[in-house]
DNA sequence: CAGTGGTCTAGACCACCGT
DNA sequence: CGGTGGTCTAGACCACTGT
């Protein structure tokens, strides 16, 4: 036997994680409960606890006393409220609606290659839209994926929330992302977009998301014409 | 006896917060280990566990195998990789510098007496300043807080960051905070600090910081001309 | 080497949920 | 009521640190 590298609930957890991957347990089911998995994993409940503990907390599970422990179920509610960081001046969540929307399939560019690991020809979706908020447009939006990881995409029709479309429809799961932010000048064509005037400040937000297995899954900007509305950071 | 209203880890962990609070474990100070601990405290070794466990990952503790536990100590570094968000366009982080500073004290007004949660007739230390990055001027600050929890602050020198300022020689722990940003065009007054044309797109950041207590110790308005730096946010 | 935190085990009891 | 996760205990052993 070689050296254990890892943690025995760290082990547990990265098995625990490939079931989830590979689709033997699907989001919202409910998956056994400590003592059984403990059993068939051959190690004890606090350790089975300690993994399930932990998934809990990158939210990949979700556990509610009495009920069990389930798969955590993307809906388009709780991506909004993970990944969309937009409040109004009362400190109410914002919740967009798609006003306009594109999507078109071509040969990846190098930028597109470099952000989303591709290798040489492949080819990526591009999703353009905009979207809106209490009547007014909000947010233009250029996103790019690969065309392998979701094939179809560009042809269907694409929702307002593309993260539990991604897992309902192509078994990914987003797990997480970075987000870059700065405040830029409307050009023209982008103020057109926005009904705002040429100059005017907007936020710009470059996103990159990863997949459970840590690959990039999507690159994002997005440019916000922000009115009454702000971005949230929780510190600390 | 009255219905225990907390499981026994979390009556722990606030008698330890406590014990912070008040001074009696000073920044930086080596604890006792987790078994003397929980004999002081008449519970089980894995109890102590849990409440030291929860409050390492809220930053209030530092563990080191071998070494032991401390109160973790807020550094000038620590709290600038912690509170602000800021980095090039090759991912490393900026550290700003102090330009210029001026502190005063006056009687709050209403929006600060708000922020801050003060009654009636009480005073502030408003400190203005300008940092800058890379040689430029990078942003302006109006900082607000209690002259009662600060007594002494606008007299003295302004240190560039004030958190490990304000634990050290206050007793005052900063624990997290709240940030809300939008994108403005730079007015006039801010245009000549910042170095910048009047109408040019800022990052304005408008922050309330929180103590050990989960009361606000701070207001703070910053105006970023960003440059090729971008503010960056974690997902997931 | 002694002392610390990190892991792992085995079991008990409690709080909550649905039937 | 039975089944679940949540808490709590008591103990063992491992991995790391400084002397």
């Amino acid at each position: 036997m070689g050296p254990t590298l890892l943690p025995l609930y760290a082990q547990v957890k990265a098995q625990l994680i490939e079931r989830i991957q590979s689709g033997e347990w699907k989001p919202g089911e409910l998956i056994p409960n400590e003592f059984d998995l403990a059993k068939a994993l051959g190690v004890s409940q606090g350790t089975v606890r300690k993994a399930l503990g932990e998934m809990t907390a990158e939210k990949l599970l979700l556990r509610r006393q009495g009920r069990g422990t389930f798969v955590a179920e993307h809906t388009p509610e709780s991506m909004l409220f993970r990944f969309f960081n937009f409040y109004d001046e009362d400190g109410v969540h914002v919740s967009p609606e798609t006003i306009w929307v594109r999507s078109r399939s071509g040969a990846a560019k190098p930028k597109e290659r470099l952000k989303l690991w591709l290798e040489g020809g492949e080819r990526v979706v591009r999703i353009s839209r905009l979207r809106g908020y209490g009547g007014r447009p909000f947010a233009y939006e250029e996103i790019c994926v690969s065309e392998a990881l979701f094939p179809g995409l560009a042809d269907g029709e694409i929702p307002n929330t593309l993260y539990d479309h991604f897992q309902h429809n192509y078994g990914v799961t987003v797990t997480g992302g970075d987000e870059k932010l700065t405040a830029v000048a409307a050009q023209e064509q982008q103020a057109a977009h926005l009904d705002v005037e040429v100059g005017s400040p907007l936020l710009q937000l470059n996103r990159q998301t990863f997949s459970l297995d840590g690959r990039p899954i999507e690159w994002r900007v997005s440019l916000c014409a922000l009115g009454d509305v702000h971005y949230l950071v929780r510190l600390g």
